[in-house]
DNA sequence: TAATTCCAAGAACATCTGTTCTTAACAGAG
DNA sequence: CTCTGTTAAGAACAGATGTTCTTGGAATTA
């Protein structure tokens, strides 16, 4: 009887991401939007309701099939050696178009809410990966003794979104992969 | 014979800044801009040219006026101290409103190579203050001999970048020096 | 094949937004 | 005071943008 719907939501979601990443939230418009994702218009709207709705949605998807790839190795506690991929990952990850997550709080984090509490979620989530790593990393020795766990876990946070930023600027990772060094260098 | 202007660019500059920090480029809206600002209409584009070409202009005013008074004491080449000074100066600033060039980088860079270079030229700048002020600091003592000072510029740098992200979501700037302290302690 | 039900494509609509134009008032020179 | 040239304020305009609606068609079942 009904025919089946030929899109496919989280396939939709994906497309849109880059979408987003290039032109920002406000500057990436709906006649893109549809262009580049397997969609149309009124189904849009059925689905998502509206173009704001449909960003939550965006972002919901990059967190859970992009980025938690990248956090879970953190969250295996794995010391120090699960802090080097993950930023190895995470280099790899933002070279050339920055993080989804890290633009919409900056362009709509003043007057959206939601969007800071998903982006404050999403660093205490990091930050307490770190500290986990850190602890299992003092408990192996692979970091001084004196290190200030806690501290330090700050620190590589910020160090985090600062690689989103560079990773627009930056055109070729060397000098991020070489800043890592020089990060956890001391720890060690 | 003619009536003098009553605005003052300088001051129309200024008042942007805040627009702009709130909404982004995109949601900064005419209407708003005109209101929020001492000007008018007619004078904006007489004056500016057109939207994009203001914010160039306001970006340039960031630079000169409110980054360069920070980014100043790192290039007095002071040691230590003057990168301290530094961290609790950018703190102050971004706190609760984030930084306006890096905003622009996260909502624009990908479109625009001008805020590419804009961006790239501060992040240079900074890096090579950053190195002055380390290369001074290790012949004063103040930092350990083994410190690598390009790699720890890098570092550094992308450390701002954070900071200005994480300003808009931090509701104080405790953690925002306690991680400046983890930072700058190991080098010492 | 025929009927039904939902989809694809895009036209249409109302609003918003960047830009331009109109009008009246003001400051200063003659 | 009068004239002139500029400004302030906002109306007006054209195009863009988010959203809704129309139409034709495809897939599935009987």
């Amino acid at each position: 009887m009904p025919r089946k719907a030929l899109y496919d939501i989280e396939e939709v979601l994906s497309q849109a991401i880059s979408v987003f990443l290039e032109h920002g939230y406000h500057g990436a418009i709906m006649d893109e939007i549809i262009a580049r994702t397997d969609f149309n218009r009124r189904g849009f709207y059925l689905e998502f309701g509206s173009k704001q709705n449909f960003l939550y949605l965006v972002l919901e998807h990059y967190q859970t099939h992009v980025l938690n790839g990248i956090v879970a190795h953190l969250e295996s506690h794995g010391g120090l050696d699960a802090i080097e991929t993950f930023f190895n990952d995470y280099v790899a990850l933002v070279q050339g178009e920055g993080c989804l997550l890290i633009n919409c709080i900056t362009e709509l984090g003043f007057d959206d809410e939601k969007i800071r509490d998903i982006g404050r979620h999403y660093i205490d989530r990091l930050q307490i990966a770190f500290i986990g790593c850190l602890e299992k990393a003092q408990s192996l020795g692979q970091i001084r003794t004196n290190v200030n766990i806690e501290a330090t876990a700050l620190q590589l946070t910020s160090y985090v979104q600062g690689f989103a930023v560079n990773g627009i600027l930056a055109g070729n990772t060397d000098e991020l992969h070489l800043a890592t060094q020089a990060l956890l260098g001391p720890l060690k």
